[in-house]
DNA sequence: ACTATAAATGAAAATTTATTCATATAAAAA
DNA sequence: TTTTTATATGAATAAATTTTCATTTATAGT
């Protein structure tokens, strides 16, 4: 992998690897939305949301639309879209494999009372 | 989007928002790497590596297999593979657009000059 | 059994990232 | 034009992450 790709991918991923953003970007994906909407939905501090999504903004993740003296943010790229989707495949997989392993758990914490 | 899925998420992108982590997933795409090996190839301290190594392994993003005195770490995930693929299309498509700007704003400049 | 090598771990130190606080800017309303 | 509302921004503080250092564990070789 090229050492600027890297470098790229460490940033994107930076920026996904936060709940707060993960929680903004979930909005973002039903529709565009105010600043002070996010602020509202998310009972965030004003100038905390300002920040996350100045980092949004630099990132080209999503962009900006003046309308009144409201900003409406909204996602940029459709590849952030693919990217949510695959990583929340890979969550399932994991949470799944997790439970499937708690069963498992429990089933030989069973097995081991009968023996007692 | 459910909230449990959203930390997880959060935790799986915060692994990968890492270049030094990123560099070994690299290197174990390629093969299986033994701790030295990958101390050696990234010119990392030992115990660090081992740190991150074992960020990964809670994750189950790698797994491990002891062979003589050597730990051998592997990719456990093909979600992750995929993964990291769909950034690397992101990525490749903010630096084309990236170096579209710049190509843009070179000829402004130039036109600029022209103007003077 | 003793020594050397490979890796893991805990805690402290260093670094990075996020939040808050104070203030600035900009546009609409009064 | 002054006031209010929405957002942005810089700097300080707080919190989280990463690295380093010292030590431990485990295994292979002597």
């Amino acid at each position: 992998m090229k050492k600027d790709v890297q470098h790229e991918l460490s940033i994107i991923f930076k920026l996904l690897g936060s709940e707060r953003r993960l929680a903004i970007l979930a909005l973002l994906r039903d529709k565009p939305c105010s600043v002070s909407e996010i602020v509202d939905q998310l009972s965030m501090e004003q100038s905390a949301v300002s920040h996350q999504l100045q980092m949004l903004r630099e990132a080209q993740v999503v962009t900006v639309e003046k309308v009144g003296r409201s900003v409406y943010y909204q996602l940029n790229d459709s590849h952030i879209l693919t990217l949510l989707n695959n990583a929340e495949h890979h969550v399932d997989h994991v949470l799944r494999q997790m439970s499937h392993e708690e069963a498992v758990a429990g089933k030989q914490a069973e097995s081991q009372e009968k023996h007692q």
